[in-house]
RNA sequence: UGGGGCGUAGCCAAGUGGUAAGGCAACGGGUUUUGAUCCCGUGAUUCGCAGGUUCGAGUCCUGCCGCCCCAGCCA
């Protein structure tokens, strides 16, 4: 069992295992099949599997089914394939709040024939009316003080179909001047004329959020009904239910405040409007915060369990930096990743002192810190692409990499030196003419003089085309939240495409591999358009950059 | 302005009356054929503010301030 840091849930917990409380810890996600899973599902996936895990309980994944209207399979197939490719596993406790209509519609009926509930005729906007503000009280619906008999009759009624869609109501009797809102008279029953996509025509009316979940974590025998803050005021309902119904076991609810992630959006409507006006491709575009977007981006399920981790279970609002997830990728990507060469936006340079025709065979560490990992061959000859940005013309002082007159090393090559550069008509630099020395060939070479900078490099004759997308954040401000319209602050230059010269090893990788192309970051092939003629890369991100700070400040102190 | 929560460094976060952990970021320095990795070092006389209790307060009490959530037949 791993050390999990002792957040105030697990305090919790552990006190009640402690106490004798419970003998066995029973958690569940209960995700509503109404959209895809976002980095925020992942820290509540985490933590119900988790605490549960780590005491040797069990979680259920359920379901919450309730409302017909808004739900589709596709959905729900996504999401067990998203919770699996995490990490965890529910076994045979895969449920759903509709296996549990029977039994609510039992207990909805007890609650009635006790004088708890009672069917209200009101239409939706009456009860609107009636319900109050948040300063002043509500007042009771006419229909309030109905009989029993009535309220059963008109209950089955409801039930069996005699009513049309908002005609009745069923609802609980508790307090319409309660200063929280969610005992003025909340709903539990209301009349869809909607085939669900489980229970088909079975049903015509469904139970509301509220009634269902917390019936059905007590069904499911579930402890710890782990929770977001927002349902915090729904906390004493959730008791009242249990308080009335005294079902055998009585779960509890506690609530954590969300995950938010600087620069990102995790609203289900929202990200649905990006998918929609075409921002996006679609729920699983490697920009987005949801489980199948990092997939396919490339972010390892290690990463944002150790990201998750991190952020640790509070009760604080909280906007994390993206930093920190990068942090966690680069993390287990330095690690796991073998390093390969790759040149983005591609310089011709022309060793006019190599041999034509010649090739030679450079060997290259597959990962510097592990050389268990063994090494490759690296074809190189007389012309070799570098990237662009590793060239410039007129160079600051600090600038290590190549100038006119300059020496750079070429990594696992020769030590080059600029001889000539050609330009085009319109002062672009086309390409460079450099010589090299032999005497400098990694490893095997003569001459043991240093230079300060060394770069990545491709042979021309060898390399292999590929198609690179290179992904920035989605908006352009930390909390998109917060704006009144959040399509005014998309980020235009999110996703940047580039066709790159990649070594040769690099054409059998397949998607599910990720490599790091060296001072460039880690990227991995696309699950979806890569193929072995049209290869398309996906950057997943960046290495640290110092020299981009420096850049970043030396043009700050200028302006 | 009713009710429910939350305020410890730029972002997270330990701390459970005994003298402010840790991570990320930032900034210095070292190693390096990735300006990567790795390694070393630098941050809170102070915990939203003001009082009070105490030998002693981030922790207890009082008052104030700020932020978040709630008026779906959504979850």
């Amino acid at each position: 069992m791993s050390e999990a840091p002792r957040d105030f849930i697990r305090q919790i917990i552990h006190d009640d295992l402690d106490s004798g409380k419970h003998d066995e810890i029973v958690t569940r996600f209960p995700p509503e099949p109404n959209g895809y899973l976002h980095i925020g599902h992942v820290m509540s996936i985490c933590l119900n599997f988790g605490v549960a895990a780590e005491t040797g309980g069990r979680t259920f994944l359920r379901y919450d089914d309730t409302n017909p209207h808004k739900e589709d399979q596709e959905y729900v197939d996504a999401i067990e394939r998203d919770v699996h490719w995490l990490g965890f596993d529910w076994g045979e406790r895969l449920t759903h709040a509709s296996d549990y209509f029977g039994q609510l519609y039992e207990a909805a009926e007890k609650l009635v024939e006790m004088g708890l509930a009672y069917v209200d005729s009101l239409s939706a906007e009456e009860i609107r009316a009636h319900r109050g503000t948040l300063t002043e009280p509500g007042t009771n619906s006419p229909y309030r003080d109905r009989a029993v008999d009535e309220n059963l009759d008109l209950f089955r009624r409801m039930r069996a179909g005699e009513f049309a869609d908002g005609e009745h109501v069923l609802r609980a009797k508790i307090d319409m001047a309660s200063p929280n809102m969610n005992l003025r008279d909340p709903a539990l029953y209301r009349i869809r004329h909607i085939d669900h996509q489980r229970t088909g025509d079975t049903w015509c009316i469904y139970p509301m959020y509220d009634f269902a979940h917390t019936l059905s974590d007590a069904f499911e025998h579930i402890t710890h009904s782990l929770c977001t803050l927002e349902f915090e005021d729904h906390r004493p309902l959730y008791d009242w239910f249990l308080d009335q119904l005294e079902p055998p076991h009585r779960p509890r609810q506690i609530e954590f405040s969300r995950l938010n992630l600087a620069y990102t959006i995790t609203s289900k409507r929202k990200l649905g409007m990006m998918i929609e006006n075409g921002v996006v491709s679609g729920w699983g575009d490697p920009r987005m915060p949801t489980i199948a977007g990092m997939r396919r981006r490339g972010y390892p399920a290690t990463a944002l369990r150790d990201f998750v981790k991190r952020g640790g279970v509070t009760k604080k609002d909280k906007l994390i930096e993206m930093g920190v997830l990068e942090n966690s990728v680069r993390e287990v990507l330095g690690v796991e990743a073998e390093r390969r060469m790759a040149v983005l936006k591609p310089l011709k340079v022309v060793l006019t002192n190599y041999p034509k025709g010649q090739v030679e065979m450079m060997e290259a560490m597959n990962h510097p810190n592990r050389p268990e990992l063994g090494t490759r061959e690296v074809p190189f000859s007389r012309e070799v692409w570098i990237e662009q940005d590793d060239f410039m013309e007129e160079a600051p002082r600090k600038f290590f990499r190549l100038k006119p007159g300059g020496e750079v090393r070429l990594r696992n090559a020769y030590i080059i030196q600029c001889d000539e550069v050609i330009k085009d008509d319109d002062g672009n630099v086309v390409e460079l003419r450099c010589s090299y020395d032999p005497d400098t060939r990694s490893g095997t070479g003569t001459s043991d003089r240093k230079v300060k900078g060394t770069i990545h490099w491709v042979s021309a004759a060898h390399a292999v085309l590929a198609t690179v997308r290179l992904y920035d954040r989605l908006f352009t401000v930390p909390n998109p939240n917060a704006v009144d319209d959040f399509m005014d602050v998309l980020n235009p230059d999110s996703l940047e495409t580039v066709q790159a010269m990649l070594e040769p090893s690099l054409a059998t990788l397949e998607p599910g591999d990720a490599v790091q192309f060296e001072r460039l970051g880690y990227f991995c092939p696309d699950s979806e358009d890569h193929s072995s003629p049209d290869r398309v890369f996906n950057r997943i991100v960046t290495l640290r950059d110092s020299w981009a700070k420096i850049e970043k400040q030396a043009m700050q102190g200028q302006n």
